[in-house]
RNA sequence: UGUCCCAUGGUGUAAUGGUAGCACAGCAGAUUUUGGUUCUGUUAGUCUGGGUUCGAAUCCUUGUGGGACAACCA
C-alpha cells in the first residue's frame, strides 16, 4: 500500500488513510496507529482476506504503527489448529509479519468474563431462559419493534448466580444465555438485547474445557481491540450496523477519564468475477471432493494461488490496484491475471515446451547430428543468462502450429511456407504423413536452410512465423495441468436458486500428459516458475519429482491469434 | 414498510468547491527470432430532478437504483 503522488506532489488518499491522518492530526490516541488482522480460524485464507491483510498491515507500516495478528476464536465448535497454522503461513507468504504480537480472543476470556459480571452488577445484563426461537421471535423484525423478555427484570443476585452456574456446566447448551439489557425497540436490530454469552460444551482448541460459556462476536471484538490498544479496527462493510454496539460496549468498558478509544472503519469486501469467496462453499468444495483440497490450484485460497504459481508481489499489486472504498462492486478477474502476468513476465525463465506434440522431421539435416542452440533465459532482463537447447533432425512442435489449409493471417507452418524455429534455423514445410484411417497428421516434413542459424547474417531474413520446438530425442516428458476458472458463471454467489455444483466449470482442469520439455528444465524444483514459449506461465507443482515432472499453468499468455480467428 | 450505507466510461479507482485523470478490458498502429513484451494513438463516464455558488462529481434536497441488518456464526 502506498499513497499515490502525482508530479505536482499532490497526494491521493483513500478514505481510510484520510481518516487515519485526521486522527493523527487531532492527536487522538497519543498519535499511535495500531491495527489488527482478526481472522476466525475456521477455514483457509482466501484472496479476499489478502485485501484485509494488505490494509491492516499496510496502514500500520505506512504510519509507523503496529499490526497484531489476533485469532478470533470465540466459537470452539467451528475452529481448529489446522486453520491457525495455515493462516500464519499464508500471512508470512504474503510478506507481512506480526512480530511478537500474536493474540487470541481466548487470551482475553477471563477479562471478558469479568466484564460481563460487571455488566450484570450494573444492571445492564441478564440471564434469559428462553429458547432460541422465542428470543428470535421477540426480537421483532427490522421494520417492527421487539418485546421484552419475561426474564428481563431478574434480580442482579439471581443473574450473577445463574451466569456463574452456566459457566460451571450446570445447564445444557441452549438452555440459557446472557443478554445485554439495551433497547428492545431500537431501530438497530443489534441493540435489541443482544446475546453476549452462550453455553458451549465442545472443547476449545486452546482453552480445552476451562470455559463452558463463550462470548459472542459483538461482545468480544471491540473489547479485544480495546485490551490490545488497537486504534483503527478495519473490517468489511457488513459490520457497519454493528459499529454502534461496538462503541457501546467499549464505552461501558473504558475509564471515564481516558480518551483512548478504538475506531471501527469499514471498507468494501472483494468480489471477483467467476469466483466463489464464501468460506462455507469453499469448505463444501473440499469436503465433497469437488477439488483436491484447500490448496487446489483452482481455489481462490492463498495456498491455492501459491500452488498455482501466483507470486506474493502480484497479489499485493492487484490489491493495490483495486483500492478501498465503500462501493459494493465486482472486480473482473482479468485484472488479477494482468497483475500476475505483469510480474511473471519479469521473473519467469523462458523455456521451450511442447504441450501437444507432433513430430517434425528435417529431411535435409544430417542424421545423428546434434547442435547446441543458445536461448536467452529472459529477454526482459538486461544481462540475461543464456542456456543451450539441443537441436537435431527430429523435433516436436505444437500440433496447432501447423495447418494444411490455413485461414488468412495464419502465419505459422503451412505447406511450402517458411517459418523460423526459435533460436535455430529457418525451415520450409515439404509434406506431411497422415494416418490412413483417421487422417490425423502423424509427421510433418521440412527442409532447413543451413545459412539461417541464429546469429548468421542470413538469419535476418524476414519470416513471419516463429515456432518453438524441442528435440525428440533429447526432450523430457512432463505432465501439464491446465487450469481454468472453477465456475462458469460470472457471479456464482448471485445464483442462490441453483445448487452451486451446477455452476462448476467441467473444463476447469485438463491434464495434458504428453508434454515434452527441453532438457534444461528437467532439473527444475517445485515452485520454480517458467514461461513456456508462446503458451503461458507455468510453475513446477509441489508433487513433482525428478521422475515425474508436473507443471501447473499459472496463467495463459495473452494470445491475440484467437481474436484474429474470431474475425475471420 | 424501519435504520444504516453506497452511486464517476464495460470494470475498478482518482479528482477533498476551480481543466473529469489513471489502470484493466476493447479498438487501431509501430517494434519484435515468443501472435508474448514494449511503445503510440483511440473509443467510452459524473444515476434523475431541483437548490446553494462566479463556479458543483464534490455541499443541500427529491426521486431512482443497489447493498447491509431479524444466527445461541464471525
Amino acid at each position: 500500500m502506498s499513497v499515490i503522488e502525482d508530479e505536482t506532489g499532490k497526494r491521493s488518499l483513500n478514505f481510510i488513510e484520510a481518516f487515519v491522518e485526521s486522527d493523527l492530526k487531532e492527536g487522538k490516541n497519543g498519535k499511535r496507529v495500531h491495527t489488527r488482522f482478526p481472522p476466525e480460524p475456521n477455514g483457509y485464507l482466501h484472496i479476499g482476506h489478502a485485501k484485509a491483510i494488505c490494509l491492516d498491515f499496510g496502514i500500520a507500516q505506512q504510519y509507523g504503527g503496529k499490526c497484531n495478528l489476533r485469532f478470533d476464536d470465540t466459537n470452539p465448535t467451528k475452529e481448529d489448529v489446522e486453520y491457525v497454522d495455515s493462516i500464519m503461513e499464508d500471512i508470512h507468504w504474503l510478506g507481512f509479519d506480526w512480530e511478537d504480537r500474536l493474540f487470541y480472543a481466548s487470551d482475553h476470556f477471563q477479562r471478558l468474563y469479568d466484564y460481563a459480571v460487571r455488566l450484570i452488577q450494573s444492571g445492564k445484563a441478564y440471564v434469559d431462559d428462553q429458547s432460541a426461537e422465542e428470543i428470535s421471535k421477540q426480537k421483532g423484525t427490522p421494520t417492527s419493534a421487539g418485546t421484552d423478555s419475561p426474564y428481563r427484570q431478574r434480580s442482579i443476585e439471581e443473574n450473577l448466580d445463574l451466569f456463574a452456574r452456566m459457566n460451571q456446566g450446570e445447564f445444557e447448551e441452549g438452555s440459557r444465555v446472557l443478554r445485554a439489557k439495551i433497547d428492545m425497540s431500537s431501530p438497530n436490530m443489534h441493540f435489541r438485547d443482544p446475546i453476549i454469552y452462550r453455553i458451549i460444551k465442545y472443547p476449545h482448541h486452546r482453552t480445552g474445557t476451562t470455559w463452558k460459556v463463550y462470548p459472542m462476536y459483538d461482545f468480544a471484538h471491540g473489547q479485544c481491540d480495546f485490551f490490545e490498544g488497537i486504534t483503527h479496527s478495519l473490517c468489511t462493510l457488513e459490520f457497519e450496523v454493528h459499529r454502534p454496539l461496538y462503541d457501546w460496549f467499549v464505552d461501558q468498558l473504558k475509564d471515564a477519564g481516558s480518551d483512548y478509544r478504538p475506531r471501527q472503519i469499514e471498507f468494501n469486501r472483494l468480489n471477483l468475477t467467476y469466483t466463489m469467496m464464501s468460506k462455507r462453499k469453499l469448505l463444501q468444495l473440499v469436503q465433497e471432493g469437488l477439488v483436491t483440497g484447500w490448496d487446489d490450484p483452482r481455489m481462490p485460497t492463498i495456498c491455492g494461488l501459491r500452488r498455482r504459481g501466483y507470486t506474493p508481489e502480484s497479489v499485493r499489486n492487484f490489491i493495490k490496484k483495486i483500492g478501498y472504498t465503500k462501493v459494493d462492486g465486482m472486480i473482473d478477474v482479468s485484472l488479477l491475471e494482468h497483475s500476475v502476468r505483469e510480474h511473471l513476465n519479469q521473473i519467469a525463465t523462458r523455456i521451450s515446451a511442447v504441450v501437444d506434440p507432433v513430430k517434425l522431421v528435417i529431411t535435409n539435416y544430417p542424421e545423428g547430428q546434434v547442435e547446441m542452440m543458445e536461448a536467452v533465459d529472459n529477454p526482459e532482463l538486461e544481462n540475461s543468462p543464456i542456456h543451450e537447447i539441443p537441436f537435431s533432425r527430429e523435433l516436436y512442435i505444437e500440433r496447432d502450429d501447423f495447418m494444411e489449409n490455413p485461414p488468412k493471417k495464419y502465419f505459422r507452418m503451412t505447406p511450402g511456407n517458411e517459418v523460423r524455429l526459435k533460436s535455430a534455423y529457418i525451415v520450409k514445410c515439404t509434406g506431411v504423413k497422415k494416418n490412413e484411417q483417421t487422417g490425423e497428421i502423424e509427421e510433418i516434413y521440412c527442409e532447413y536452410d543451413p545459412q539461417t542459424r541464429s546469429g548468421m547474417p542470413e538469419s535476418n531474413r524476414k519470416v513471419k512465423g516463429t515456432l518453438h520446438w524441442v528435440s525428440a530425442e533429447h526432450s523430457v516428458p512432463a505432465e501439464v495441468r491446465v487450469y481454468d476458472r472453477l465456475f462458469k458463471v460470472e457471479n456464482p454467489a448471485e445464483e442462490t436458486e441453483r445448487d452451486f455444483r451446477e455452476l462448476l466449470n467441467p473444463d476447469s482442469l485438463k491434464v495434458l500428459a504428453n508434454c515434452r520439455i527441453e532438457p534444461f528444465a528437467a532439473s527444475a524444483q517445485p515452485g520454480d516458475r517458467f514461461q513456456f514459449q508462446r503458451i503461458g506461465y507455468f510453475n513446477v507443482d509441489k508433487d513433482s519429482t525428478p521422475e515425474k515432472l508436473i507443471f501447473n499453468r499459472t496463467v495463459p499468455l495473452k494470445d491475440t491469434w484467437g481474436k484474429v480467428k474470431e474475425k475471420e
